[in-house]
DNA sequence: TAATAATATGCAACTAATTGCATAAATATC
DNA sequence: GATATTTATGCAATTAGTTGCATATTATTA
């Protein structure tokens, strides 16, 4: 499980709070470990616990204090002895769509065909959105430094993913239709 | 949540018991949606409370029972309105290594080059495999009935995936090396 | 000015999934 | 003959993740 990890990795370098790095997890690192905000807070507490991390509380006049939180060492350690260990091998996500193009058989293949239609947009989008990022943010890949070549190459990660489900959505539609 | 619905699906043309139900997960549809048995077992126990299939146990001498699960018309019905329905976005597969590239600037770049070394061989073995299903039970794609498309077409799904995988893996490689 | 969205955190209850163990016989391998 | 693997199922405990709610202020939009 990585979502610990996950969330000591965005706090590498920037300390951040619980609604904040709910947001990180939005965009960036969240394009490939989604949390929902209940899930951050709980493992926030609990890392806390672990003193894998600290909470600074930031006063705030009416508002509810915001708690901000900052890597420690041992958080530091962990982080970096886990990055080094074993990696575990990807699982195909699962996916409700290939498991209902196994009963094409019970249902029309219009129906099956309009829900890779909209899985298409989204795929569309999603890979719009990366090239956004790609474009603007990242003009020279070759000369990038260690810290965000490695951002880097995720994107392209998610690049070449979206690109290979569009390609399918096609390939999937004209065998559908044809 | 759709592990009660591949369940069904692997179900829907053929009688199998948790231990059949467990293995055809290793493969065919376990490909897009992975279950422990453990997990197959209580979701059989919680299907069958819910009348949507139904056991029949087989007393075996000496071995303990089994038991042959099969669809009732009840499942049949829920199976189908749920491929009917609402098919949700597909979330992108948490990833290990994507998150751990995020840490490139604490660690050796050819660490993290072996472990997408290692990504690598295991994307192109399940290509492979997905190709070996392809050539052996696929001949002629154009022709299919409805049962057999929705399955070649999660196939091709799966060896779009993994070819963009080891293509990335490819230009990670590079730039990490170069 | 009223309604909505954004900021900011958290509890409680539930469902889903994993981990570890346990049983027990048949078959295959060394 | 001993060991390992496959067949076959399941409990119990724990961890992970979701859903629904609750609070309370500020800023924005209609």
């Amino acid at each position: 499980m990585a979502l610990p990890h996950a969330i000591l990795t965005a706090l590498l370098d920037q300390e951040l709070t619980g609604y904040e790095l709910a947001k990180q997890f939005d965009v960036s690192l969240g394009f490939f470990w989604q949390a929902s905000h209940q899930q951050i807070y709980q493992q926030l507490k609990s890392l806390t616990e672990k003193a894998m991390i600290s909470a600074t509380e930031v006063s705030q006049s009416g508002k509810p204090d915001k708690k901000r939180y900052a890597m420690t060492d041992l958080g530091r350690g962990y982080l970096r002895d886990w990055v080094l260990g074993e990696t575990s091998p990807r699982k195909p996500a699962k996916d409700d769509l290939l498991v209902k193009l196994y009963n094409l058989d019970t249902v029309k293949r219009a129906e099956l065909a309009s829900a890779i239609q909209e899985r298409l947009l989204e795929h569309e989008q999603k890979l719009a959105l990366y090239r956004k990022i790609q474009t603007r943010g990242y003009k020279n890949p070759e000369t990038l430094g260690d810290s965000r070549l490695g951002m880097y190459l995720a994107l392209l990660a998610g690049i070449h993913q979206e690109q290979a489900s569009i390609d399918w959505c096609h390939e999937s539609l004209e065998m559908l239709i044809q």
